[in-house]
DNA sequence: TCCTCTGACACGTTTGAATAGT
DNA sequence: AACTATTCAAACGTGTCAGAGG
C-alpha cells in the first residue's frame, strides 16, 4: 500500500502564490463574498476527519453546507450550484484508527450537480440570508432517479459552490462561473461510519440523533432491546477512549475533547473556543511537510487556521476560454491525458493558463503528532491537480444529468453539448488550502466549451 | 475471516393540516 | 371572513445493529 506520504512527495511544485481573502481587494473579481456558515462545526468535523454516510435512498449531510453571499448585483438573477469532486484518485480503508489507501479509486459514479431550489434568484434573495443546501442528498446509487449526488464509498469529496449569473437555467452557459472550495467541507464518503469520533461529533450536533445522545434514552432503549447492546456500547466507548489516549494527536484532542462535555451548549461553545485556540496556535502549511496532519483529516489543515471567508481563485479552463485574469500556475490535467497509475499525476498538461492569487494567511507549521495517511491526500493541495485525478483518463464515466428545479429533469443538455461519453475530466480542484474558500470564474464562452465541464449534470430535488 | 453494505428498528425533529381563538 | 396560535399525527432524518454478501 503507498502511503500518502510516499505520493505527496510526487508533487514538488511550489503553492501558487496567495493572497490574504480578509484583505478583501485581493478578490475584487466580481466582488462576489462567499462564507460558509458554522465553521466551527465544519472545523471540528474536518480535525477528526469528516465522514458522511451515502445510503441508497440518498442521505443528507451533517453539517450541511451552508453558505452566505455577498457581493451580488441586487437586480441580477443568479444560479447557485453544488457539486462534490474526488479529491485524489484512491479509495481509502479505516485500519486501525485511521485511513489509508486502499487502492486506486473506481471509476467516477456520474456526475451531478445540485441546484439549490430557489435558483435562479436576484442577488438580493442570496445576499439577505444564509444559503443552505439541507436538502442535499449523497447517495451510493449509481442507478438514482431522485437526482441525489452520487458518490463512492470510501472515496475522499470536496464540495464545489458555483455562482453564475443568467436569468434562467437556459442562459447558465452564457453566464460566469464563479467556484467557491471550503477546504474543512471535504469528507470521505461511507455507508457506515468508521470513526467513532465522528459518530459522536455527529450524534451530539445533529438534531435528529439527539436519541442517542449519553444523557438521552439511548442507553435505555438498548439495554431493554439488546442486553448485549451496553456491553457493546461500553466497548465503544472504551474504543473512543482508548483512540484518544492513544493519540498523539493534540489536534484531534484539543477538538474531541470539547463534545465531551455534558451540556449540548457548552460542548458546542466549548469546541469552538478551542478551535479559536488552535487557529491562534497552530498553523499549517500543505507546502510544508505536514503529510500527518492529513492524514487524520479529509483536507488539508491549513483550513483551520484561516477565516472562512472565500478567496478567489480562476477556475482551470480550457484554453479558448476567457479567463479574468492571466496567471500561469502549474499543470492541470489533459482531458486526453491517459491516468496514470498510482498517483495518477503524470501526463497532465496545463488547461489553466490563469489562477488567481489565493490568501496565504497563516503560514503553517507542521505538525509532528498526526501520524496516519489521510484519505484526502495532501497532494491534493493546489497546484496539485488532485481531484481530476480520480477523472483523468476516464473521460466516459462522466454524466451529465441535468435537472430542473421545477420537476422533470431539465433538457439542458441541449446545451451541454457533448454526450457524456466525451466529457474530459473536469476541471482540476484549484483548492487552495491556504485559503477559506477557493474562488473561481470563468466564462462559458459556447457549448463546446460548457461541455467540457463536468459541473453540469444538475440534480434535482 | 475480513470488510463493506443493507435494511429494520427506535427515537427525535420537522412539517403541515386541522382546530380553536381573536 | 380573515388572521393567528396551538395541537397533533404523519413524514422524515438519524445512528444502531445484525446479518448478508463479496
Amino acid at each position: 500500500m503507498q502511503s500518502i506520504r510516499d505520493l505527496k512527495s510526487n508533487f514538488s511544485g511550489p503553492p501558487p502564490s496567495s493572497a490574504s481573502a480578509s484583505g478583501g481587494d485581493a478578490y475584487l473579481q466580481g466582488n462576489i463574498r462567499m462564507t460558509l456558515e458554522d465553521p466551527d462545526l465544519w472545523r471540528a468535523f474536518h480535525q477528526i476527519g469528516t465522514e458522511m454516510i451515502i445510503t441508497k435512498p440518498g442521505r443528507r449531510m451533517f453539517p450541511h453546507c451552508k453558505v452566505n453571499l455577498s457581493g451580488l448585483i441586487p437586480c441580477a438573477k443568479y444560479i447557485l450550484l453544488v457539486d462534490m469532486v474526488p479529491q485524489d484518485g484512491f479509495r481509502y480503508k479505516w485500519n486501525k484508527e485511521k485511513w489509508e489507501v486502499a487502492g486506486k479509486a473506481e471509476p467516477q459514479p456520474p456526475c451531478r450537480t445540485y441546484l439549490h431550489p430557489d435558483s435562479p434568484a436576484p442577488g438580493s434573495h442570496w445576499m439577505k440570508q444564509s444559503i443552505s443546501f439541507l436538502k442535499l442528498k449523497l447517495t451510493n446509487n449509481t442507478l438514482d432517479q431522485h437526482g441525489h449526488i452520487i458518490l463512492h464509498s470510501m472515496h475522499c469529496y470536496q464540495p464545489r459552490f458555483h455562482i453564475v449569473q443568467a436569468d434562467d437555467l437556459f442562459s447558465v452557459r452564457w453566464g460566469v462561473f464563479q467556484t467557491f472550495t471550503f477546504p474543512e467541507t471535504s469528507f470521505t464518503a461511507v455507508t457506515a461510519y468508521q470513526n467513532t469520533k465522528i459518530t459522536k461529533l455527529k450524534i451530539d450536533h445533529n438534531p435528529f440523533a439527539k436519541g442517542f445522545r449519553d444523557e438521552g434514552t439511548t442507553k435505555k432503549r438498548r439495554a431493554n432491546k439488546n442486553p448485549g447492546g451496553v456491553e457493546k456500547q461500553a466497548k465503544m466507548s472504551d474504543m473512543n477512549r482508548d483512540s484518544e489516549e492513544d493519540s498523539p494527536s493534540d489536534f484531534c484532542r484539543s477538538s474531541f475533547e470539547g463534545y465531551e462535555a455534558d451540556d449540548g451548549e457548552l460542548r458546542k461553545r466549548k469546541v469552538a473556543d478551542d478551535m479559536k485556540e488552535e487557529v491562534k496556535e497552530e498553523r499549517y502549511s500543505p507546502w510544508s511537510a505536514e503529510p500527518e496532519h492529513a492524514a487524520k483529516n479529509c483536507s488539508p489543515p491549513a483550513a483551520e487556521s484561516r477565516d472562512l471567508y472565500s478567496a478567489e481563485q480562476l477556475v482551470p479552463a480550457p484554453a479558448n476560454y476567457q479567463p479574468y485574469r492571466v496567471h500561469e500556475y502549474g499543470k492541470s490535467p489533459s482531458p486526453s491525458s491517459s491516468r496514470t497509475s498510482g498517483t495518477g499525476r503524470g501526463n497532465f498538461e496545463s488547461r489553466v493558463p490563469d489562477v488567481a492569487t489565493v490568501p496565504d494567511h497563516d503560514s503553517p507549521k507542521p505538525r509532528p503528532h498526526d501520524v496516519a495517511p489521510s484519505p484526502c491526500a495532501p497532494q491534493d493541495y493546489p497546484g496539485v491537480l488532485n481531484m481530476t485525478m480520480a477523472q483523468a483518463g476516464k473521460p466516459g464515466v462522466i454524466g451529465h444529468h441535468i435537472y430542473g428545479p421545477y420537476g422533470a429533469e431539465q433538457p439542458l443538455t441541449q446545451w451541454s453539448g457533448p454526450g457524456p461519453a466525451q466529457y474530459p475530466p473536469p476541471h482540476h480542484m484549484t483548492a487552495d488550502y491556504t485559503t477559506q474558500a477557493v474562488h473561481h470564474g470563468y466564462h462559458h464562452g459556447n457549448v463546446a466549451e460548457w461541455s467540457q465541464y463536468p459541473l453540469f449534470s444538475y440534480s434535482c430535488w
